[in-house]
This record gives structure tokens, C-alpha cells and sequence, in this order.
DNA sequence: TCACTTTTTGACCAATTGGTAAAGACACGA
DNA sequence: TCGTGTCTTTACCAATTGGTCAAAAAGTGA
């Protein structure tokens, strides 16, 4: 065996680390690094906690896993924003994409919301090296498309965290709008924020 | 002295108890209810921690007279708003006042998120008995401007929303916030956001 | 100054929590 | 069926943490 390569894991180990990691997920998003303890972990896996130490090393490195799985997912939609496509169209395809996320992933969004709120002591790098680059890189995008007449002269930046911070609350703050809500949240959501950029973003 | 009645607090005890409040409100946005040590806070308070047991029954009395006193200042610019103000003027008048806290009181903004965050485990009566009602009563407010064709025909709830999450997360996202930027993002947002507004509900 | 109250502290405790050690149960190819 | 490596559990630990208590110290009014 070539050095250093690690062997593929067995049947068990797959179901069992995806396990895990799914009821850490639920504990995390929860209750915060802090808050989140081994034993809910162990309890919502349906394994004893010493059998999750056999397959993380600790409290940390599976929050940390589930960190990194996440900034994959989380940065997909804004992956995708094509520089090529219809510049209106390309950004409200984004902000429903956000907000499909919100209503499919509340967990991974909470989780990321927890981990920023208290100053992203384990995603600091992250942020700097994977997010920045590509924030950067889709801002000039939109730039180009404000520059070509296509769309209405916005900073890139703030137009960028106005979605985010629009379609996000809706899983962060999921409580909060359960209290204020009377129909279904995310489908008002829906209607309301496509016609918000709509108006912000037409020339 | 009447049945119940408190004495009045001694300076030494105003002082103090101001003083661990502070410093509790420090602790508690920075690392989550269960993230802070009253350890932490009495080292910040400069008390020791049986002292700090002195003035408060227990760590969770410090967080709740935190989100007591949080949830008056909170919700004052929205109490503020006028009916009988300039709709347009009101709204965005409203949008800069949250701005300004979220700028002038970052740690109240990230101790409201983080207590939402997670289910509002502590604040939920508190979201029934006050904020809804005032809710509720504003978005009338506003559903009339709209009647009055003062206003866009926008959803009323989803607009408060938005008010919120677009201000808030410049405080509670600030660490992301700092990465992503290069200048001041609080006065670039002040232009951005009421521009956005002011389009959305211009008629 | 003196009696009395308020404030502060050091020593201590029980429960929780992340993590370990080692023995036992189990799966599976030979 | 047996032996070997994988997986699981029981029992345990040391550190942390919220909280207690009694006594000392510091104010305070007469």
C-alpha cells in the first residue's frame, strides 16, 4: 500500500460516520459548538459515545468535518451565477436557489449562522481562502453586467449580502418568523424577494 | 415599608450590578449562553465569581435581565415608526435607525441572534407578548400606506423582514462582513440599503 | 468609637463533560 | 470452524463549571 493512503472505509464505517455526522448536525445547528455535547451526539446517533470517539477523534474535529462539508454546499449557487447567462435572470435564479436552500437546509444554515455569530473561530481560513476569492471574482461578474448597461448601478457587494441576509433569516431566525407568520413563510418569501430584486436590479 | 417593596439599590449595588451586566454582555455574544463561563464574566467584571452570586441568583438570571433590557431598546425604532409620518420617509427612516444599532450596538444585535438562533429558548413568551402584537399593529400601519397608494404593493411582514435581516447582518455577520470588505461596509450599506428600499417602495 | 449591615472572599462541592483504557463482541476470509 | 482485525462497550478519569457557605472585610449611621 502506497504511504500515507488510507484504506477505503468499510460499509460500517461509511453508515456510521454519515450517522454521526447527521446527528451532530442536528445537535450543532441546535445548540452551538459549545452548547453541543458528545452525549446528545452519541444518543442522536444511537451509538455509545465512546464508539464515536472511535470514529472521530473528538468533540472538534467532527465539528470541524461538518464545516467543511458545508462550505462545499453553501457556495454552490453562487458557483453556478454564470457569467454568461442573462444577467437579471442569473441573479433571481440565485436568490431562489438561496431560498430553496433556507427552506431544505435550515440545519446547514444555522450551523454556518452559529459558527459566524461568534466570530468563526474554526472558519476564519475558510472564509479568507475559499469564500473571498470567489465573492471577488462573482462581484467583478456583476460589475461587468452594471458596466454593459444590463443591469441597474448597485454596489456588487452589499447587493450580494442583501441576499444572503434576506433569504437566510428564514432558516436562522426560522422561530422568530414562525411566531410572526401567518401563512407559509417561505413561498410569501418567494414572491416578495423576486420582486424586491426585480425592481432593485432592472435598468 | 410596604409589603414586597424593595429597598433602593445602594450605589455600590447599582454600580456593580451594571458593571457584571456589562461584562456579561460582553461573554454572552461573544461565546452563546452555554458558551460563557460565569467565570469569564466575573474576570471581566473585575468581581469574583461568588460575587457576582451576590448580585444575581445564577447564570441564567444574568442572561435573562440582559434579553429583558435587550427587548425594550430593540424594538424602539420600530415603536417609533408613525402612522401619521411621510410613509416613504418613515420606513426609511426606520431602515437607518437599525442600521445604527447594528453598528452602535453590535454585541445587543449578536446576544438577540444567538438567543434566536437556537430556538429563543428564553425570549419565546416574550416574542408572543410583545413583539407580535407590535408587529402586527405596524404592518397594518404600513398595509394602509399601501391602501392610500402612498406606498408599492409589497407584503408588509416580508418587508419588516428584510428590513431586519439586511441591517442586523452587518452585526451579527460582521467577521464575514470584515473579509469581504475593503472600506467602511456600515456607510456603504447606508447608501445601498436606502437606495434598495426607496426603490421597492417608491409607487 | 461602636454596633450593625452590606459586600467580598477563599475554600469547597456535586454534576457535567470530553476523553481514555482495556476487555469483549463481531464479521469474515482462509 | 477458527483466527485476525474491526467494531462496541463497560468502567473510569481529570478538568471544568455552576453554585454554596461561613467567615472576613468594608461601609455606615449614631
Amino acid at each position: 500500500m502506497p504511504d500515507g493512503a488510507a484504506k477505503k472505509p468499510s460499509r460500517i464505517q461509511q453508515r456510521n460516520r454519515h450517522l454521526i455526522l447527521d446527528a451532530a448536525l442536528d445537535v450543532f445547528s441546535a445548540h452551538g459548538y459549545r452548547g453541543a455535547t458528545l452525549d446528545q451526539i452519541a444518543e442522536a446517533a444511537g451509538l455509545s459515545k465512546p464508539n464515536i470517539l472511535y470514529y472521530f477523534s473528538g468533540k472538534e474535529e467532527i465539528h470541524v468535518t461538518l464545516l467543511n462539508q458545508l462550505m462545499e454546499t453553501w457556495l454552490d449557487p453562487l458557483v453556478e451565477m454564470d457569467a454568461n447567462g442573462e444577467p437579471l435572470e442569473e441573479l433571481l435564479d440565485y436568490v431562489h436557489r438561496k431560498l430553496d436552500m433556507a427552506r431544505d437546509l435550515p440545519r446547514e444554515s444555522r450551523l454556518f449562522a452559529g459558527e459566524i455569530l461568534q466570530g468563526a473561530p474554526r472558519m476564519h481560513p475558510h472564509l479568507e481562502a475559499d469564500l473571498k476569492p470567489l465573492f471577488d471574482e462573482k462581484c467583478a461578474v456583476i460589475e461587468g453586467w452594471i458596466d454593459a448597461g444590463k443591469l441597474a448601478k448597485v454596489d456588487p457587494r452589499h447587493l450580494i449580502f442583501s441576499i444572503w441576509s434576506t433569504t437566510q433569516h428564514y432558516a436562522d431566525f426560522d422561530v422568530q418568523v414562525q411566531v410572526l407568520s401567518d401563512r407559509d413563510p417561505i413561498e410569501g418569501a418567494r414572491t416578495y424577494l423576486d420582486a424586491l430584486f426585480r425592481r432593485v436590479l432592472s435598468v
